[in-house]
DNA sequence: GTAGGGTTAGCT
DNA sequence: AGCTAACCCTAC
């Protein structure tokens, strides 16, 4: 079996699917930026933004993708100071963090780099200058105004109008967000040109009217096209192909008494293939073998990566997992069609099973659509242990339970599910406490598999093939909700026990496990997002910023591809933000702790 | 870049 | 006050 075969093979329907919707959606968004639609462009994002919480087929690209429209979602927000996506960073100062990480992994000039920046810095003083945010002005002026003489003009005048207070002067009218809008987005389409969907170039075959008037030829150029884009997208087509042949052939041999086999032909045109040098024999029949090397892992997912068995673990904690996995307290939901796929087991408590919902506040900030999701991953990742709910706790703990519980499905990366900064006023959108913030917020995650040495992209990119390899996207969302009071009540904890910590491992991991999910720290608002922002802002300098569910899953598919003690490795590979390897490694040495893994 | 001890923030 | 996860510092 090649090494395409295999990924194919290792991939569900839904993974393929889910990365057929992903470029077409990153396609359109990008279309909705280029067109001045913004709202579609926010509707797109959202979708997006829903969808990478579902496996996908991660492919190289697609973290170059996520990270421009994180990054055309700062740019689309930032004239909105109000949000944040970032705590305590305007959305402007985010899309430059945003596009430090895109320059890091995509070899920006530094001379383009620096006059993005600049660009992006002079809008949002000019931005905070027509709010009247003077201070604020000032604060980005000093922090990150270029030095380079030539901005020594605008620096001074900026200076002056902070000065003098001055919301208003020509210079600020001079150029629209609009436009601004526009120069990002054309700086992001010099970088990456996105290729074709898959999907519209199908629609496109199909004959669709509307979709293009090009005569949908049988042109060996354009079959080679559309298997390279099925290899690519996949190599779906080439399966499909494949087993179309094989179902038609076997019928067709039985009628007609044909004694060869359809492996037999498949040789023989093999054989004839390698002679000719045939690209399209090569793609019809791509399970040749081929000497490519194994992606470690083609089509890594969220929840793989969850529900993946550790390979680090040792055999007692393996059963333990197994154990846990196959407790009775956990339900498996199948994930559609292919149901077999591990991917969404989802632990319930028992008491709560009856209703979802009955395990959300009622303050809950989400749509139900987004509830539901937010709810599997959260559970999915909580590794609630049996006895936390066969041990009946007193009714007091068990309402404190109850209330992480309901934390829980705010938090712990639960996404950025909950908010969408395009429509701020919206009951679903994310409000802003008016005490200070203490958000919860939420890393959400897209994973996807770039490894190094570029050996997972078999299929490969055309747009860009050879894309630096450890890119990394990020998402989350800070969560705040008025009625949920997590700042006049702390977020509760499991009730502590005074045990040894012998005695008590499994009291700690257990709490910690549960803390992880529950965002019961109340600084998980730091996170940055990746489409989504959060109104209002952080008054606090500085604050921990705990490790969500899915961080700790990533460090630990990290260790378990690169071992430990690669962190530097492990960082770059995921999409984590505000982790260094060094806090990776203290966060390997916490989860050792804890039992963790 | 990593390991490991020390420090601190944020909690009960 | 005590605990702990996250963070910091420093040697290698």
């Amino acid at each position: 079996m090649s090494a395409s075969a295999s990924k194919v093979s290792s991939l569900s329907d839904e993974q393929i699917i889910n990365r057929w919707g992903f470029d077409y959606y990153v396609f359109k968004a990008l279309s909705a930026f280029r067109d001045a639609d913004y709202t579609a462009f926010t509707h797109f994002t959202s979708i997006i933004e829903n969808l990478v919480v579902r496996p996908v087929d991660g492919h190289s690209d697609m973290i170059v993708k996520l990270r421009c429209m994180q990054f055309l979602s700062r740019i689309n927000n930032g004239d909105k100071l109000d949000l944040t996506f970032e705590e305590p960073k305007t959305p402007l100062e985010s899309a430059v963090s945003v596009l430090e990480s895109i320059c890091r992994d995509m070899s920006v000039p530094p001379r383009e780099q620096e006059r993005v920046k600049q660009a992006i810095i002079e809008t949002l003083i000019m931005v905070c200058l027509r709010s009247g945010e003077f201070t604020r002005a000032e604060e980005v002026l000093l922090r990150h105004f270029s030095d380079a003489e030539d901005s020594a003009g605008k620096k001074k005048l900026f200076e002056s109008l902070i000065r003098r207070r001055r919301s208003s002067h020509s210079v600020l009218q001079l150029s629209s967000y609009a436009d601004f809008k526009q120069d990002m987005l054309d700086f992001i389409e010099r970088l990456y040109r996105v290729p074709e969907p898959f999907l519209l170039q199908m629609l496109k075959r199909s004959g669709h009217p509307g979709v293009s008037s090009e005569p949908v030829t049988s042109s060996s150029q354009d079959r080679q096209k559309t298997s390279a884009a099925a290899e690519h997208h996949g190599g779906v087509c080439a399966r499909l192909s494949l087993h179309s042949l094989r179902q038609v052939y076997g019928v067709l041999s039985e009628r007609y008494g044909v004694s060869v086999s359809f492996t037999q032909l498949q040789q023989e045109l093999e054989e004839e293939q390698e002679q000719e040098e045939s690209p399209e024999l090569h793609l019809a029949l791509s399970e040749t073998p081929r000497e490519q090397p194994e992606p470690p892992y083609a089509g890594m997912t969220i929840s793989r990566l969850v529900q993946e068995d550790d390979s680090q673990l040792s055999a007692a904690e393996e059963e333990e997992e197994e154990t846990q996995i196959s407790s009775p307290h956990r339900i498996v939901i199948p994930s559609g069609p292919d149901s077999d796929d591990p991917e969404v087991r989802t632990p319930v408590r028992r008491s709560d099973t009856h209703n979802h919902s009955s395990e959300c506040s009622p303050a809950q900030i989400c749509t139900p659509a987004r509830h539901t999701q937010k709810h599997n991953r959260i559970v999915l990742s909580s590794d609630v242990e049996p006895e936390d709910h066969a041990t009946s706790p007193p009714s007091s703990r068990r309402s404190s339970r109850h209330k992480q519980q309901q934390k829980s499905v705010h938090s712990a990366g639960e996404s950025a599910l909950v908010s969408s900064p395009a429509h701020p006023s919206s009951p679903a959108s994310v409000r802003r406490s008016d005490r200070d913030t203490q958000n919860q917020s939420s890393e959400s995650e897209c994973v996807m598999e770039v490894e190094d040495g570029g050996s997972c992209v078999q299929h490969s990119t055309p747009a860009r093939p050879s894309a630096t390899d450890t890119q990394r996207h990020n998402r989350s969302v800070t969560v705040s909700s008025e009625s949920e009071d997590h700042n006049s009540s702390p977020a509760p904890q499991t009730p502590r026990r005074r045990s040894s910590p012998s005695s008590g491992g499994a009291h700690k991991r257990r709490r910690a496990r549960w803390q992880d999910v529950s965002g019961t720290h109340e600084n998980w608002s730091d996170e940055e997002s990746l489409f989504s922002a959060t109104s209002g802002r952080s008054s606090k300098k500085y604050s921990r910023k705990m490790w969500t569910v899915q961080e700790s899953e990533w460090l630990k598919e990290g260790v378990r591809r690169f071992g430990a003690g690669h962190w530097e490795k492990i960082r770059s590979s995921f999409p984590f933000t505000g982790r260094t390897a060094v806090n990776l490694k203290d966060r390997w040495r916490t989860m050792l702790k804890l039992r963790l893994v």
